[in-house]
DNA sequence: ACCTAGAATGGATTCATTCCATAAAACACT
DNA sequence: AGTGTTTTATGGAATGAATCCATTCTAGGT
């Protein structure tokens, strides 16, 4: 924990909530945190990880902030097929996800050449598309 | 149901079942028939069209059939984020699939140009890749 | 027709998540 | 700083999807 006393950092838990008009409460700060140290965290994680930190909290309170965290834009949540739901910083950056079948490890990969995959669908089916999703399946190294 | 007496079309789901090595099952039978008529079924739709195919079947009997099919590689499962999983039947052609976040419906897509996409990953972490899954999220023309 | 491995049954159980009513606390306004 | 309103947290129960288990049945080889 760095000292930094009365800082007003814009991307400090507090800030990133009151500028998305959202109350700041404990439990909330502690998710943001436990977020931050957790890439890929599960609610599970989480959970025990914000609990080590306040002395106790809900499990409710934490389902109930990361909800709301992701509503907000915060926080994004990722289903790989499998596994329970993940959270991760929203980073707005369109990155996708490596994911290991044997232990669930999960990695950020940027898409080829920035680009955007796949944008052009040969048939829409009329369809507004306006995410495309991509989960890289496999081994990691430690499985492998 | 066309009359096809004493049929031996490769096809048929025995015919299916015997060529992955599966003994051949009034359920199991019953399930191909059914994804067949359901295009990206859920297990709830399986198994009442199962039953009411076969009179009666264990919501078991149906789980159990589809982890072998899935397992012999004849249905494909997906599990799009915030919906139970859903069924195919495995063509084996790397399409990929377009889903509507309003009412769930999924429609089979091909890649653009037939490529796979994103194959290569900028950085891979060491892992070794067997499949690039893409989902794309939307809105279906009856939801817009 | 018989035997045995594999499949189906019914019942209970897990896991992740959500719902509910009540109690607490954050922010707006005196 | 005190008060009030509205949002948030709590604790407990409930849901949906899927899995586990022991027992019974059956497909298909001998």
């Amino acid at each position: 924990m760095t000292d930094t006393t009365h800082a007003h950092r814009i991307d400090e838990p507090s800030a990133l909530l009151r500028a998305a008009g959202l109350r700041v409460t404990a439990p909330r700060v502690a998710v943001l945190a436990a977020l931050r140290e957790h890439r890929h965290a599960d609610a599970d994680t989480l959970i025990a990880t914000t609990r080590a930190r306040l002395g106790s909290v809900s499990t409710q309170a934490v389902y109930d902030v990361l909800k709301a965290l992701v509503d907000a834009g915060l926080v994004r949540r990722i289903e790989p097929a499998g596994s329970p739901a993940r959270y991760e910083p929203h980073t707005h950056d369109n990155h996708h996800h490596l994911v290991c079948r044997t232990c669930g490890r999960i990695e950020d990969v940027d898409c080829a050449a920035g680009r955007r995959p796949c944008l052009d669908v040969v048939d829409d089916f009329g369809f507004t598309i306006d995410e495309a999703e991509v989960v890289y399946w496999g081994q990691c190294p430690d499985c492998a």
